[in-house]
DNA sequence: GTTACTCCCGTAGTCAGGTACGGAATCAAC
DNA sequence: GTTGATTCCGTACCTGACTACGGGAGTAAC
């Protein structure tokens, strides 16, 4: 509400979301983030609802969502059906706790590993190596 | 203990680890599994070693290091570097939760925003849509 | 002893997600 | 009003982790 939309060009949009400005043309081209028209014999600025868009774009990255998939998050955005977006946003709540569960499923696993690597500290062999070639999935069922 | 040391060609070898052919091919040229000789005239031959370096490797894959990654965790196979091989999985173990925290954000945004939705049916505004408009990333802390 | 598969080996292509380059236009500072 | 950084735009290149291709050699089954 009481923000002002400050006008930056490319250089400083890229400075503040904390990227290249290469990766923004990139987004663009990719049709993840708009290309503000271009005044006559001018260049394009741009305003803080971009840059909220490449934080967004940025941490579901982070959070293993490929673009084609940040694209699917961010048409909840563009789209005027509710329902549209809510069929997306049900799905990617699927992904998302499924993406959950398998990474908690890692963490057990490294957490025992790391474990049994501090308590058998006089040992010949390294437990945590020892179960990499004995395959550590099976134990975390 | 009881393994008895059998031959493979490539492919069973393969079939056995459960990847292509290519893939053990790529890993040789990494530097991750090592090539045998070739017999005058014939063809090379692996044994449970190598497969169990394939094991080590797809689990250490699975556990979120990379290629390079594992190739560190290679070096450390005599079993005598644990600490460092602790260390090592507890960076992993970083991200991992770090990962895991992060998802478990998004998870809860987008629970909200469904959940928004689905209650207010009629309405002309799409109140998943209005509230990635004002950021949704902030909410979750 | 031929047919059909598999191996060998090098090189090349793929896909995702960028990153770099180069030359003209535009802006900012002095 | 010139100099020096930025922008613009297209195209080319890079990394990681494979995957495919092609042509010759080896092997297995009948």
């Amino acid at each position: 509400m009481s923000k002002k939309p400050r006008s930056m060009t490319i250089g400083a949009l890229a400075k503040a979301a904390g990227m290249g400005v290469e990766t923004i043309r990139y987004y663009q081209r990719r049709g993840l983030v708009e290309e503000p028209e271009k005044p006559y014999g001018s260049i394009r600025h741009y305003d803080d609802e971009t840059l909220a868009r490449l934080h967004f774009i940025r941490t579901a990255q982070w959070l293993g969502f490929s673009l084609d998939e940040v694209g699917g998050l961010l048409k909840l955005q563009d789209g005027t059906h509710c329902d549209e977006a809510r069929v997306l946003g049900e799905q990617k709540l699927v992904e998302v706790r499924e993406k959950i569960s398998s990474l908690r499923r890692i963490e057990r696993t490294l957490e025992g590993l790391v474990q049994a690597c501090c308590t058998e500290h006089g040992d010949v062999k390294c437990p945590l190596i020892t179960s990499l070639y004995e395959g550590v999935e099976d134990n975390t069922s």
